[in-house]
RNA sequence: GGGCGGUUAGCUCAGUUGGUUAGAGCGUUGCGUUGACAUCGCAAAGGCCGUAGGUUCGAGUCCUAUACCGCCCACCA
């Protein structure tokens, strides 16, 4: 059989596809242990993810790349760790979101919503959820996404609908879903209420209007009230003053007449007002302002609505009745100048309510809508976090959670939209009962009445995510996924999603299924532009991760997300570290070409035992030590600092060192070749399974073809018994194991060597040696000549050093004349420079040398006769002693070579 | 008004049981076509770890205060 060859780059753009496909149709997303399956084992614990799934409105965005990349880590981690597997895919409806992009289109198109009906305009949104859900799911393919696609789910399928329904029936009939008239956010643009938690505040420009409000007696004299919404003044039905305000004692009781409606109003007393606040007294309108909202219910004061659906003053606004709010307020106060009730205007910044998907400014406004009575609902979801059955990553948001879930109010469930769970409640005709029903009723429970219909309003989005995690799988029905699968393991999701989302799912979860529905909430921070700002499209630093994998590879990017991530903690992203990254998927493949061609080249069998070098051991070691480190970070959900101490020992030691010593242990041949490429190939073999989640493909691609070749030649996997498996993606994990005794010590001699072939290499820069040539070196190393002559190759090939021409010894009776000189852990290095040795500049540089010794000297025998002696422990006393030992064999020889100079 | 996060090399950031000369990538400066890799290699420069106290034999790491930047929550007309 013809030897393998790799192309000399490794090319993501004829790998991702085709291993995607392969791993899909594999069935390797599948969980190995399926209930649905014979053979199925209930005592395997699994670990499961809910996706959170993507709205159905738009294109991939580094939000989605970045969960992406970190649960599909997770996932891959524990499917190599032999863990049953399941990560559950899917996509949100996305009431309002979707509704408003179809609107916008069908406006393009010049058509209206209401022009249309409910019937073809729904027709016409799923249409539009067909083509972009597909798009979107097509998009998190590409990212490596090993989701079982088999479970596939939809907030609005028939499954989740049915879900939706369960929960809003238990929810009516235990007492905890009210309709009525409350104050509520109103979005004057989509023509619906949203919640609290869709208002963001934005804090705008505005000003402070002050007018008089005048006595009903018709005595001239007048209250000066100030007001950010003059508008609101045809909505008051009070005017309330401070009850120990001295100023409007007088007043309390009093009446007075609204500006322009001359309607008479009293004069309230409310602990409330702040008397320092403007002019101390304050108008209220509680129709149309939460805090006067309860002053209102408080003092039984008439709500006046003054505002339609669409934010126009309604008939209750007499003259500026048909005005739009804004239109209104300028005229209003413009007659009222003229009606010499004007006092005066001044700038204020005032926190300006603005709905979160359409931008608009929302009106407080009275209405009746749904409620979810929540706090009974939160207690539990709170008790879930304190009791630790479901831990918080990174624990600093449990007390936002806490914080939230300690001040939650009623959440207003209904939507005035078309899109989404239509309220499954339906009002009799006959006799006006209201029936809460799971299957659609055809006649009136009461009174037998036929004439049914449904309430028009439709269920905010996150009542069905609420369901999410348990509703995929089959809930209410007690399928075996659900039995099997649920509680989930982790919901892995961003920060700022913590309200709207997970909080809900854990008072839904507990609720509904008895249980939390997960044990571990991580959270990662947003994705920011390289300069710490928030992307958006107006600043134009919205990074698209689609033509980022397209010029980069998927690869590339999940590494950069994953390993530039700290949990919790917003991230930077920038194309340099994506690049640097892809260097690092190339670096992968190169390493893995030479693996390769070292197999080809080395003997397939030994005649004799292992005999292992001390380059052997010491990657040996360091790659046990790398395990170990890798699992602690990774029960601890270190993920980025597990990638980059992956990264540093596979690019800083495997990459640097090990293969270059490879090189010259190969070329000895017999066994030391034979047992080189065996430690090639196991340690490749474990670099590429610990990579493997967070770069699949390019390890996916170099393992096959390492396992290719390894197995016709004869060679094992890293762990020996373990058997090369059908492919890296489930491969198993490297098991770790306990620090053997052997381990520092292997390493500590390793790095003296490194040490002096980093002096020889410094030298010759400092020099400027011509690279390729070779130099003669000496070397006295006293107690260590063995070893470091068992090294003389290594030490000779990686410094430049004509192996003829170096000579280790234990002592030398004179110093080399002629010679650069230097010294290292105690081992003196001459390099015989004929015609290059300066001494003037040699005397210098030992100098150097010798003050920064001595220094350490003194800096260590201070430190050893101080209290750290006694009170360190015994280990880390002892480690500075020998260093101490060291520095002063050191400073002894450079002292020696100064006087030889 | 409350809460949280950040402040470490020119830039972007790591550094989780406190261990004693602080790390990476990019950038900068030299040198380099040694058959894995120029998407690379070798070498170098560059850091009172925001400031002030404290705990400790020992603090980038723990505690307190403080400054600046950012975020979240909250009803100030």
């Amino acid at each position: 059989m013809a030897e393998e060859t790799l192309a000399k780059a490794y090319d993501f753009r004829s790998t991702e596809q085709r291993l995607y496909k392969m791993w899909e149709q594999s069935g390797y997303f599948k969980p190995a242990n399926d209930p649905r399956k014979p053979g199925f084992d209930p005592s395997k614990k699994p670990f499961v993810i809910s996706i959170p799934p993507p709205n159905v409105t738009g294109e991939l965005h580094l939000g989605h790349a970045m969960f992406v990349s970190m649960e599909d880590l997770m996932i891959r981690y524990n499917r190599m760790k032999g863990v049953p597997t399941l990560w559950v895919p899917g996509t949100d409806h996305a009431g309002i979101a979707t509704q408003m992009l179809v609107e916008r289109k069908l406006a393009d198109e010049g058509v209206k919503r209401e022009e249309l009906g409910r019937e073809e305009f729904l027709n016409r949104t799923w249409e539009w959820k067909d083509f972009y859900a597909g798009r979107i799911t097509q998009q998190i393919r590409r990212l490596g996404a090993s989701c079982d696609w088999t479970r596939e789910r939809f907030t609005l399928d028939d499954g989740l609908s049915k879900a939706v329904r369960e929960a809003f029936v238990r929810l009516y009939e235990k007492g905890l879903i009210y309709r009525g008239p409350r104050l509520i956010n109103w979005s004057p643009l989509l023509k619906t209420a949203v919640s609290d938690l869709e208002v963001e505040y934005s804090e705008e420009a505005g000003k402070l209007y002050y007018f008089k409000y005048m006595l009903a007696d018709k005595s001239g004299d007048f209250i000066p009230v100030a007001t950010t919404r003059p508008e609101t003044i045809l909505g008051d039905t009070a005017v309330a003053v401070h009850p120990e305000d001295e100023r409007y004692q007088k007043y309390i009781g009093k009446e007075v007449v609204v500006p322009m409606l001359n309607r008479i109003i009293p004069v309230i007393a409310d602990e409330y007002v702040d008397r320092k606040f403007a002019t101390g007294a304050v108008k209220i309108t509680p129709a149309h302002d939460p805090n006067d909202y309860a002053i209102g219910e408080k003092h039984h004061l008439p709500m006046i609505s003054i505002m339609d659906e669409s934010a126009h003053i309604n008939a209750n606004g007499g003259p500026y009745a048909g005005m739009d709010r804004f239109d209104a307020r300028e005229k209003l106060w413009a007659d009222m100048k003229a009606a010499g009730l004007v006092i005066k205007e001044t700038p204020h910044t005032l926190s300006v309510p603005r709905s979160q998907r359409g931008g608009e400014i929302v009106e407080p406004m009275i209405s009746t809508q749904w409620f979810v009575k929540i706090q009974p609902l939160a207690e539990k979801a709170l008790e879930a976090v304190k009791s630790g059955e479901t831990k918080i990553v990174p624990e600093r948001f449990t007390k936002v959670y806490y914080n939230w879930m300690e001040n939650i109010r009623d959440w207003t469930i209904s939507r005035q939209l078309w899109w989404g769970h239509r309220i499954p409640v339906w009002y009799c005709e006959d006799c006006g009962e209201m029936i809460a029903a799971r299957e659609d009723p055809t006649e009136c429970p009461k009174c037998k009445g036929s004439r049914l219909h449904q309430d028009e309003d439709v269920l905010d989005t996150w009542f069905s995510s609420g369901l999410w995690p348990f509703s995929t799988l089959g809930w209410p029905e007690e399928t075996p996924e659900y039995r099997y699968f649920y509680p989930t393991s982790v919901l892995e999701t961003a920060a700022d999603i913590l309200f709207f989302w997970v909080a809900r799912m854990m008072m839904f979860g507990i609720e509904f299924t008895g249980k939390p529905p997960f044990h571990t909430i991580y959270l990662h921070g947003l994705i920011l532009d390289e300069n710490g700002q928030k992307m958006s499209k107006t600043k134009g630093n919205v990074v698209d991760p689609l033509p980022v994998m397209d010029e980069l590879g998927t690869d590339a990017l999940r590494f950069t997300l994953l390993v530039g991530s700290t949990p919790g903690q917003n991230s930077n992203l920038s194309l340099k570290k994506v690049e640097a990254n892809r260097n690092f998927a190339n670096k992968i493949w190169n390493a893995g070409r030479f693996v390769l061609s070292a197999l080809n080249q080395a003997p397939q069998t030994a005649s004799g035992k292992p005999e292992w070098t001390l380059a052997d051991s010491w990657i040996w070691a360091k790659l046990n030590a790398l395990i170990r480190d890798t699992d602690r970070l990774f029960t601890n959900y270190q993920f980025g600092e597990a990638g980059r101490q992956i990264y540093e020992f596979f690019w800083g030691d495997f990459a640097d060192w090990y293969l270059e010593i490879a090189k010259v242990q190969l070329a000895e041949g017999g066994d030391r070749a034979y047992f080189t490429a065996q430690t090639l190939v196991r340690v490749m073999d474990a670099c590429l399974r610990l990579l493997h989640p967070f770069t699949p493909f390019v390890t996916e691609e170099l393992w096959q073809a390492l396992k290719r070749t390894a197995m016709e030649k004869g060679f094992s996997t890293y762990a020996a018994h373990q058997p090369w498996e059908d492919a890296l993606i489930i491969a198993r994990w490297p098991e770790s194991g306990p620090a053997e005794g052997w381990e520092d010590g292997k390493i500590g001699e390793f790095n003296q060597v490194q040490e002096i072939v980093r002096t020889i290499r410094n030298i010759r820069s400092e020099k400027k040696v011509q690279p390729g040539r070779k130099i003669a070196a000496i070397l006295t190393a006293g107690d260590k000549v063995d070893l470091i002559n068992a090294q003389a190759k290594v030490i000779a090939a990686l410094a430049g050093i004509d192996p003829g021409a170096l000579s280790i010894e234990s002592t030398l009776e004179k110093a080399p004349e002629n010679a650069i000189s230097a010294v290292v852990s105690g081992i003196e290095i001459f390099l015989p420079l004929s015609g290059m040795v300066d001494s003037s500049e040699e005397k210098e540089r030992l100098n150097r040398e010798l003050q920064d010794v001595r220094s350490q000297i003194e800096r260590l025998e201070k430190l050893l006769s101080s209290d750290f002696a006694n009170k360190a422990p015994a280990q880390v006393v002892e480690k500075e002693r020998q260093k101490l030992q060291t520095f002063k064999e050191t400073a002894e020889k450079l002292t020696s070579q100064l006087t030889n100079l």
